[in-house]
DNA sequence: ACTGCTAACCTATCAGTGATAGGATGACGC
DNA sequence: GCGTCATCCTATCACTGATAGGTTAGCAGT
């Protein structure tokens, strides 16, 4: 992790190019060391810039996290997007999508983490934070899709808002609890995915 | 929040007491600011001694909030084993136990966080984190009433590991995402829980 | 009642954190 | 060639968790 400051060989970039390579090596930092565990001092020096010229790219280091995030996840509602209108299928697009969404948080760790994992707020009442939009978009996302499938039948009748809600949880705690804690004794973790994944599709999909 | 420091008149305490003195005021703080957004200042603050004081009872912050763990989660694991052998019958245990652990996860919230939903060790092959270890016998405590029920036929069949994981993973993910975020417009809450401890149920409960 | 001794507690200070203020510099348009 | 402005810097802030080392309260033994 030699950084090209000690060479004095980093050029100036334009802001856009640089917002890019900031949230790169962040991104990686984050991975090693984790989001708390890795200082602004860190990921300038990463970059090889000053530890102030950040703030030039972000009000804050939340700010950075939350940009982070939501460069992720917007590959995420594009995956769901793609899936919804796939020509696979009707009724393997839910396993698809669950499959997709699992994939999706443990390869974007960090990116997953900020969403929706970090202390967010700490009562209900408090203002919906607009920053992490991206995350609430692929959920939304998500929805569409369960919405259209329940329409085709193949998904289990009852509140749409419930249902997706529903199997978020079921398919955010698989991925949450992995996350948090690798060093549980998991087992085989990819058997452990799968055995989830046909358990929740046997539960919200429609038997018909 | 008057501090008994201004008044000066803080009785000098045995360490025992001190120390559940410490973790009362810390529990509440951190409801109210978040674990990172409680500093050990303002803790000692609140407890009416120095910030320096806190180590004699904790090495460090994360020792403290891992002690809050640990006393919450022995609750827990009270409660638990209580159902495990309660006098009612076999076929609703299941549920009093995935109302338990959701009623725990999202009363006792610090507490849960600090033990499933901080920001953990990086690595699979890291050392198992002992410290933890209170929730992790929360969990096998609901792994062996799990067991029970499989063993009388109450549960679906399969690896007991593997449901129990999946189980695990279900009920967190709704606690969790309730706790991380408030903000999300759910709905009624209570019918949210009702309806996912239903779809739980008829997903891992044997339907004989 | 005096005296030690020890646990409880303090002040002062450390390095590291996120963030801000204000000055230097280099590339690009005229 | 020269301004101009985005880019980037050094210096510094208040605050964090943590440590070093001295002070004091209260109890045991005489």
């Amino acid at each position: 992790m030699v950084a090209h400051r000690a060479t004095g060989v980093v050029p100036r970039l334009k802001s856009a190019a640089r917002r890019e390579d900031i949230l790169n090596h962040a991104s990686r930092l984050f991975l090693s060391y984790g989001i708390a565990g890795t200082s602004t001092r860190m990921i300038a020096n990463a970059v090889g810039i000053s530890q102030p010229s950040l703030y030039a790219h972000f009000a804050t280091k939340e700010a950075l996290t939350n940009a982070l995030s939501a460069r992720a996840f917007a590959s995420l509602e594009e995956l769901i997007a793609k899936i919804r209108s796939a020509d696979i299928p009707a009724a393997t697009r839910l396993e698809a999508m669950i499959r997709g969404y699992i994939r999706f948080a443990l390869d974007q760790g960090a990116a997953y983490r900020i969403a929706f994992m970090l202390e967010g707020p700490m009562h209900e009442d408090e203002a919906f934070n607009p920053d992490i939009l991206p995350g609430m978009q692929a959920f939304a996302g998500f929805r569409d899709g369960l919405a259209l499938l329940q329409q085709e039948g193949h998904l289990r009748e009852g509140s749409t808002d419930h249902l997706a809600q529903s199997l978020w949880a079921s398919m955010h705690g698989l991925c949450a609890l992995l996350l948090a804690r690798p060093d549980f004794p998991w087992g085989e973790i990819e058997a452990m995915i799968d055995f989830h994944v046909e358990i929740i599709l046997a539960a919200y999909q429609n038997k018909a």
